[in-house]
DNA sequence: ACCTGAACACCGTTCAAGT
DNA sequence: ACCTGAACACCGTTCAAGT
């Protein structure tokens, strides 16, 4: 071995060969065996850098979300397209390497890209007019929906092109052939079932939210205005199930 | 060795055992190696039922997803509560074997368990009004946010109960000491993030996904025949996203 | 301080051999 | 047909030794 000078090697450039082999021969490719030679250094060399095999994870995690923050323009007025502007970006970016988000995209990583990441959302739904406990919920409702989304693209996408494709022709030839008698229903569609957009439901999914947190927010708003009547103010007690109502004491 | 007579050994029992020993020892002591002893038998034994570790994890899957199956009530007229109904089973099934369901909650089944739901969903569209794409569209939307949610809950759990609390606090104690000037908005809802209830998002999300497809499902019905439909309520207009009303009856 | 190389305690999977 | 035990090609992590 004996190919690099000493002193050279860096947790950033650990985490972007880390990416590269993972993308490039699969994520089961990501040891430290095989990432030491891609990095001209002995296998152990990365646990200079790294404690274990969780805190490379987590470092590759914070950088996927670096490059989703990269691409949000904080200065957007409106808060709803800074929260769909965020959720696109985390999206792009972790299908963009696909293999390790699967990886670390249900991951909690506490480390600042998150902090930057939850900051954003909150002062999102502040201007939308939550606050307080409506706020954090409608925080979390947010953010799983977009981490919970992503997740499962990236588990979808990490499998490889290839799979993928056949997987869509699955839904073609293993549903088509369910027996009728049993399954109706799925033969009904079943022509349709491989023509579904994904990236169209992820939109959707969002909006949804997105229209439940501006409900609220006006409702909280009218709420400040003056007006104790309305819908919402009649949903304010202390058992219902209905956490995104401005409850505040 | 040699504790057990031949032809005793299962894929039920495998299946069984395999849950246990992830749910007892964690999930990375789901190997052969541990599972052949669990077993009272030799850890290569159980590659004579399954021809790898992926479809023992598959097999798995399916189990979990025949523990939610059971539970729900496939007689029940309205077709909401059919989808709550699954959907809440799903959530409990997977959450009573966190780490097993961490495994798995992301991979695609198809087994029989799986396509049974695929019908039960789709039917539940069609009567809520969807036909052809909009109907296979929607199951989309509908399952993927089920699995997607259940998935990331799991992974949640599966870390286990103490980290989890620890995370709770976490939110408490690293949220809470964020620099003030460089985290405004999280600093004045800090309090409240770690009171969240996360059975509550998962039921928030759901409902809002099942407002938009009984819009979408009544505009259809009226474009259909004329105006009147009968599964859906006609007080349900199909432009409303004000997703605080509730059309079930 | 940073890196190496051997060693330790594990994996999944294959395969000839047993019953 | 079903199971065993040895073997093969891997893992993450530790640690004494080198520079």
């Amino acid at each position: 071995m004996a190919k690099r000078e000493r002193g050279t090697l860096s947790r950033a450039e650990i985490v972007r060969v880390a990416m590269e082999v993972a993308e490039a021969e699969g994520s089961d490719a990501l040891t430290f065996r095989r990432l030491g030679p891609a990095l001209g250094v002995a296998p152990t060399a990365v646990l200079r850098h790294f404690r274990d095999k969780d805190e490379l994870l987590l470092a590759i995690g914070a950088q996927l979300l670096e490059n989703a923050l990269a691409e949000v323009d904080h200065d957007e007025p409106s808060w709803r397209e800074r929260i769909m502007s965020l959720s696109r970006a985390t999206r792009r970016a972790f299908v963009a390497h696909p293999r390790v988000a699967a990886l670390v995209a249900t991951r909690t990583l506490r480390q600042e890209a998150e902090f930057r990441t939850v900051e954003l959302i909150i002062g999102a739904m502040e201007q939308a007019g939550l606050s307080g406990r409506a706020a954090a919920s409608m925080y979390r409702v947010v953010a799983d929906t977009v981490l919970a989304w992503t997740a499962f693209e990236a588990n979808v996408h990490a499998v490889g092109l290839d799979v993928m494709r056949q997987d869509g022709l699955a839904w073609d030839r293993e549903y088509v052939v369910l027996p009728a008698d049993r399954y109706p229903h799925i033969r009904g569609v079943a022509e349709h079932l491989s023509e579904v957009d994904r990236e169209d439901q992820f939109e959707l999914a969002l909006e949804l939210v997105l229209d439940a947190v501006e409900a609220r927010g006006t409702a909280a708003g009218h709420l400040l205005d003056g007006g104790a009547n309305g819908a919402s103010g009649d949903e304010c007690q202390p058992d219902t199930l209905d956490i995104a109502v401005n409850c505040e004491r």
